[in-house]
DNA sequence: CCTGTTAATGCGAATTATTCGCAAATGTCA
DNA sequence: TGACATTTGCGAATAATTCGCATTAACAGG
């Protein structure tokens, strides 16, 4: 019975993203959008929520909140952590991004992708990997509709290794 | 800035788990197995974390660590929060609880299931309903193949609304 | 049944991601 | 432009979870 440990740094994982074929972000076609959507919900479009999707809608990766902040900064260096999470929280709830929740860390975030996508943390690597196509959403959408629901939103994270 | 890192026991989860026919688990049934979990992990077998498995495997519902530790003091009063947690995550890493993260809460636990199932939070009442059936566990099993992976564990939680 | 080794516990303090309260600033609409 | 509700910045507060360390106890091997 051999016990295989690996450690993972959980804090700040390097996470390198691995992303299917079908990668399509658009940072400038956001922009009207979310002002629209913004507006939509009775929200106000702030230079502070334009930044925080500005360097969202730029990143590759899934950055926290402290890097996200340190990123901002430097297209407003007056904007306030307490800023960012609450920009994020709207967002969020106004569907623009997506909090993703791992494992004893804190919270990152990503703009919801066009077409939709899930997340694996290779637990060897600690690599967090975008898992392409629609069909796990598909069958969510399916069985919860099943029950009676419809889905606003999900968080999906699954752990794996190697095979 | 401090760094942390987590051990992360990469066993295989148990395969099965003997548990009663229907959705109420049989703690006595259960007993013999976790002990064998636990040692072949090279764990130990104390009675905290027997008190732990006993009573999350009585509640059909799931508690938060509070709320766990409550009730488990009723069978250990001298068992501390810290070692609820401690446990916990041991027995996460095992494979024989899944831990629950919905949005800005404490984190919930569950025994880890024969049948897979997931979750699913109705917006309007804040219910968290079990989604029956293995159907997203199976695409997700099929796609995570597709992509070379084995899965661990997933954490899904689907946010939806009453249609 | 002992005994040594080492993992696990209990306690309370520490950490830290996130939120809060409030005064000041600013987006929006008439 | 002016009124006014929303949003921001700041720093303090909150609260879930972890940590440090002395003490206890599980269990493997005599």
């Amino acid at each position: 019975m051999q016990l295989i440990m690996t450690c993972i740094n959980l804090r700040k994982p390097p996470c390198s993203l691995k992303v299917g074929p079908d990668k399509m972000v658009n940072t400038l076609n956001n922009e009207p959008d979310f002002k629209q959507v913004l507006r939509d919900a009775g929200l106000r479009v702030t230079p502070q929520r334009a930044s925080v999707i500005t360097i969202l809608s730029e990143t590759d990766d899934h950055p926290n909140v402290e890097e996200l902040y340190e990123k901002v900064r430097k297209l407003d260096d007056t904007i306030s952590v307490a800023t960012v999470y609450r920009t994020l929280s709207v967002l969020e709830n106004v569907g623009l991004v997506r909090k993703l929740v791992l494992n004893d860390a804190p919270a990152r975030y990503e703009m919801m992708p066009p077409t939709n996508h899930d997340h694996l943390v290779d637990l060897e690597s600690g690599e967090l990997v975008e898992i392409p196509g629609t069909d796990i959403a598909d069958v969510m959408n399916r069985v919860a509709s099943e029950l009676g629901y419809e889905i606003v939103s999900h968080h999906t994270v699954i752990r794996a290794r190697k095979r």
